[in-house]
RNA sequence: CGCGGUGUGGAGCAGCUAGGUAGCUCGUCGGGCUCAUAACCCGAAGGUCGUUGGUUCAAAUCCAGCCGCCGCAACCA
């Protein structure tokens, strides 16, 4: 009998920087879920990789005076390392740079193309260099980009466009139909009601303005753009060919489950379907799209000072803890939140007194009462029997959430095993049957039974903390160390001896540790700071002459009434006096002003700006605010000015 | 009336699909034990399950309205 394949991915890390301990919470929650499946006798291939084309990767390599190719080996490399340091036990490792994977995607792209799923055309729009993208006007900031608040310039260029439109019915359908798709749900219910219902784009797939990228075969002036590029990496890893597939490729897809980030759902639910459809091939089984790490309430920026990296925490955690830690705390439906108080707490309270502690006075009393030696149990009673229903009860919880990917529930049904051990020792005292000799026997039961429920916890922790589970199999001497030994109690074998007690974790002083960390997060954000300073560079947009400033009619108004826009979080509608028949505008500085901040102040008024609506109410001007580092602030004038008084 | 999620003792969460004594971890207080990593075990305090109404013999759970928070979308003149 041959055992069923199973094939899991990660999404590719995009080979820009450094990951935190939020990015590698997704590699760490997939190698689980690979391990355990391993475990339960699957052909397990798991793969993950990094996404190295595209121009900020071109222009990271610049700044640094290397080529994008040394700059993406040095990214890959240190993701790679990471991938050790956390103890990932991948089947593959792409790289978007991998010549297999180039060729391919040109095979991909030639093959849509000629069957009509790919068509040139043109796209118009005002485009940021940066960031690689076209915005219309509407999506504009103060004429600027809205990701990066750069200036944006119009280009009118040539591209590639994939036929989404065409599929939107059956991709609708094929959602609808395959409830299990999309995890969790709400992720699925967005991606319908706000994309795919409204209708679908066609989606750019190729630019002309870098080349950092994979080329198109048949119009050498373009470069692939991103998506059919990155996406593809599930299956040309696997040695997919339009030509005929490899051995490989045919035995693992359709893929398992794609574990992605929320942010990238979209592309994974709507423009991956698609493109595998026109392909010609099947759809993945499960896209599990996870939520976000935060640092307590808030996103881990740099600037903030508040990134956490995976080696730190590996550093004063261990791996193991710092894997504990992710797999535990995470939930299902909402963002979870990473914090170095609960870090410590679940460490101390989790790992080093439930557990390690649990383990550690086990063997010392096999050592203290029989000489290390594990003794063959007698007659058991009523406590015992609990404990070894408990005990066999839990791997079988662990499949069902593992089936579920409920990881925090997984991790608690283990630990709920080692509290019922701690209670048995209790329940049991075993020190009181050591002062009786006639008890010896009892004694050596109780704690066979003790050492059985460690093996079933060291067996089952094996997918999660792989180091600690071999700590502690090896430490109470098991041999019997598989999934199927568990269907049973009673697999650790008698006569053996168990090792020396050593503890498995240390605990850690909170209040010292938290000292520290919160020293090294000041420094850190002092940092960022400056590096900021020091990057930022002014650059002016295109000279003007005095006729074109003419042109701007920029006047004092006062501000006589203002309130909220309903159903937006930005925007303000103000109603000012201008010095003449008064008029409304509307200003998108809700997250930093309030309407009674503003009344009765004088702002300057960008008067003859052509009208618009904004969320459904029109807008008669603009107000003059400045971007700063803490926010927009706007530019009050002084109350001696008087309204309509014209600036220049 | 854009779409969706969520609101449960001090903190973090489960329970809600298939209504019927409100549960877990941490924290607090009291007690016990001494094999062990100032650990472990037991007990207690603490919740009108966001709010209002409805269905029902019975609602945290089902239905409707409202409020708060979060995500996505829209939006930033």
């Amino acid at each position: 009998m041959s055992k069923k394949p199973f094939y899991i991915t990660t999404a590719i890390a995009y080979a820009s920087k450094k990951p935190h301990i939020g990015n590698t919470y997704e590699i760490v929650f997939t190698d689980a879920v690979a391990r355990f499946k391993r475990m339960q006798g699957y052909d397990v291939f798991m793969l993950t990789g990094t996404d190295e084309h595209g121009l900020k990767i071109e222009e990271l390599a610049k700044e640094e005076g290397i080529s994008p190719k040394e700059h993406v080996d040095k990214v890959a490399d240190e993701i790679k390392s990471i991938c050790k340091l956390m103890n990932i036990s991948y089947d593959g490792f792409i790289r978007t740079t991998d010549e297999q994977h180039e060729k391919i995607v040109q095979k991909i792209f030639k093959k849509l193309y000629d069957q009509g799923d790919i068509y040139k055309s043109s796209y118009e729009g005002l485009y940021c260099t940066p960031c690689e993208s076209f915005w219309t006007s509407s999506q504009l900031v103060d004429g600027k980009c809205p990701d990066c608040g750069r200036e944006v310039k119009p280009a009118n260029e040539e591209a590639y466009f994939l036929r989404l439109s065409k599929y939107q019915k059956w991709l609708e359908d094929y959602i609808e139909e395959h409830p299990d798709f999309i995890v969790p749900e709400s992720r699925k219910k967005e991606m319908l009601n706000n994309f795919i219902k409204p209708g679908l784009q066609d989606l750019c797939v190729s630019r002309t303005t870098f080349t950092w990228s994979i080329p198109v075969t048949f119009d050498p002036k373009h470069v692939i753009y991103v998506w059919i590029d990155a996406l593809s990496n599930y299956i040309t890893a696997m040695g997919y060919d339009p030509d005929g597939s490899s051995e490989l490729f045919n035995k693992y897809w359709p893929c398992d489950c794609h574990v992605i980030g929320k942010d990238i759902m979209r592309f994974h639910s709507i423009y991956w379907p698609i493109m595998l459809h026109a392909l010609g091939l099947e759809i993945p089984k499960k896209l599990f799209g996870h939520n976000w790490i935060l640092f307590g309430e808030d996103k881990m920026s740099k600037s903030k000072g508040n990134v956490i990296y995976s080696d730190d925490v590996v550093e004063s955690f261990g791996v193991d803890g710092a894997r504990y830690y992710l797999l535990s705390e995470m939930p299902l439906n909402s963002d979870g939140s990473i914090t170095y108080e609960s870090l410590i707490e679940k460490y101390n309270s989790d790992l080093a007194n439930t557990l390690g502690n649990l383990v550690n006075r086990s063997v010392a009393m096999a050592k203290k009462y029989f000489g290390g030696e594990i003794i063959s149990p007698s007659d058991s009673e009523e406590v015992d029997n609990d404990l070894m229903a408990k005990a066999v009860e839990m791997p079988l919880l662990v499949a069902k959430y593992m089936d579920e990917y409920r990881m925090a529930d997984t991790m608690d049904a283990i630990m709920s095993l080692a509290r019922r051990a701690n209670k048995y020792i209790d329940e049991t005292a075993p020190w009181v049957l050591a002062k009786d000799e006639s008890k010896k026997a009892r004694l050596g039961t109780v704690l066979y039974n003790l050492l059985e429920t460690i093996r079933f916890l060291g067996v089952v922790l094996a997918p999660f903390m792989p180091e600690t589970s071999q700590k502690i199999l090896d430490e109470i001497g098991a041999e019997k160390r598989d999934l199927d030994s568990l269907e049973s109690f009673g697999g650790l074998e008698a006569g053996k001896y168990v090792g020396e007690p050593v503890p498995l974790f240390a605990r850690i002083d909170a209040e010292k540790f938290i000292e520290d960390a919160k020293a090294k997060m000041a420094a850190q954000a002092a940092e960022a700071q400056k590096e900021e300073t020091e990057k930022e560079e002014i650059t002016l947009a295109p000279e003007i002459t005095i006729d074109d400033f003419a042109k701007v009619e920029i006047r004092v108004a006062k501000v006589v009434s203002c309130e909220k826009v309903k159903k937006s979080k930005k925007l303000l509608c103000l109603q000012l006096d201008d010095g003449m028949s008064g008029r409304q505008v509307v200003s998108g500085i809700s997250q930093y002003y309030s309407p009674e901040d503003l009344i009765g102040r004088k702002i300057q008024l960008i008067a003859n700006l052509k009208p618009c609506k904004l969320c459904g109410v029109d807008s008669f001007g603009m107000i003059c605010a400045a971007d700063t580092p803490d926010g927009v602030k706007v530019l009050f004038v002084d109350d001696s000015v008087p309204v309509g008084a014209k600036i220049r």
